[in-house]
DNA sequence: GCCAACGTTGGC
DNA sequence: GCCAACGTTGGC
């Protein structure tokens, strides 16, 4: 899952009550259905800094609650406000997620793309802009292996 | 239903 | 700040 750390960072899931968040704001049809359909309690997370200094995996978080309505979607005061989205029509979903642990460094997207067994990797795909992305296990083994 | 225009993402 | 890539919108 990608996030800018300076919107919302790994340290700001370490800092938040219960170290729980709701994944609000995703407003991507493929991003969502996995929200809504795939992701299940119990699931790891790989948590991505985009669009900073230094892009790359921050840490681990696992998904502590499945797919349930983005609330933010009918609230016309939130940024993410969307007219189509209501409560009893909701057309965005989100999941919550916890904080596990924060890597000692990030392993960056530099150090991702070079690695020859994470080629298939979804988030190394030219022009891949998704914010959720599946992960297999030997790719998750290899990535928390590189820490 | 096609597709040009436009907006967003995100690495660099 | 540039720009490639991609998703969405909306006229026709």
């Amino acid at each position: 899952m990608k996030s800018e750390p300076d919107v919302f960072g790994i340290d700001d899931l370490r800092n938040a009550p219960d170290k729980t968040e709701h994944w609000d704001g995703v407003r991507n049809y493929q991003a969502r259905n996995m929200m809504r359909d795939d992701m299940k309690v119990g699931d790891k997370v790989l948590f991505y800094h985009s669009n900073c200094k230094e892009p790359g995996i921050a840490g681990l978080a696992k998904v502590v609650r499945e797919g349930y309505p983005d609330h933010t979607s009918w609230d016309p005061e939130s940024k993410y406000y969307d007219p189509k989205s209501t409560p009893d029509n909701p057309r965005w979903f989100m999941v919550d997620i916890k904080f596990v642990r924060k890597f000692k460094r990030v392993i960056t997207l530099v150090e991702l793309k070079a690695h020859p067994l994470l080629e298939a990797m979804p988030l190394l795909r030219r022009g891949n802009r998704l914010s959720i992305m599946p992960v297999t296990q030997d790719q998750w083994n290899i990535v928390v292996g590189l820490t």
